[in-house]
DNA sequence: AATAAATTTAGAATAATTCTAAAAAAATTT
DNA sequence: AAATTTTTTTAGAATTATTCTAAATTTATT
């Protein structure tokens, strides 16, 4: 584990937004002057793939990176605001087991997104 | 409704797989020579924000489209393979509703995504 | 038929991500 | 601990999916 590997993972589990690689690679120059953006990239990269943080596939050209922690997301298409929510995990105690027995298929992981309209892009609408 | 557009429309829906946007084109081109690829995103773009084709939001580069009844995808994460699956109508029988209590907030939309290893590929790792 | 509005075309521009090759750092072997 | 091998970083160029621009064409409206 190089320092710079060390430092990727540490932003992205120490902040409580869903960060893309511009905005890790930012908040790394801070700590490490000298960082380089394809540094921040083959890094995310290869923590994904080890299993050590999440690339979440949203309606957003840039990825964003996130914790492992299993939650849902909730995006507003109108202003892109990611908001975590726990649905899943309400509505089945063992998600993957449950869709596992529908599709069956060994399943390694889901992505739950949700679309909503938040509350400031409503008001919004409502004072104009 | 140009001529364009309504092929755009028809290529999706007469479609079982999960095009690109390329993948359109050079259906398109098949059927209308002279038709340009930014004519097939105009009119992706233009069709989804209508609400008659879905865009997906994949683990891949490009994005894909697809019919507007509602169903779930599993992807391979070795292949990239995209199925077809309807998990979430087993699991809730009005999913949406059901987050919406859960969340709060009016949801438009969902989107399930169920990643696995396919049959084939765990063939292939098992035959080395 | 004339006019206005929307769409298409052709091609350039943008920008997120990946790639390449040399240098540096980390891990392994002696 | 020094030498060697492997991996990672750096710097910057390359790639490529998608968007943008302006002129031409088509479609819709008056």
């Amino acid at each position: 584990m190089t320092r710079q590997k060390a430092l990727v993972y540490d932003i992205i589990n120490k902040s409580s937004d869903h960060l893309t690689a511009e905005e890790v690679y930012h908040q790394a120059v801070d700590k490490m002057p000298g960082i380089v953006l394809a540094t921040v990239y083959n890094n995310l990269n290869a923590l994904v793939k080890d299993g050590l943080i999440i690339k979440l596939n949203l309606p957003d050209k840039n990825a964003h990176y996130d914790k492992v922690i299993p939650h849902d997301h909730m995006i507003c298409d109108d202003c892109g605001k990611i908001f975590d929510v726990f649905v899943s995990n309400s509505i089945a105690d063992d998600f993957l087991q449950t869709a596992s027995k529908i599709t069956g298929n060994d399943l390694t992981s889901y992505e739950l997104t949700l679309h909503c309209k938040c509350k400031d892009c409503q008001k919004k609408a409502l004072s104009k």
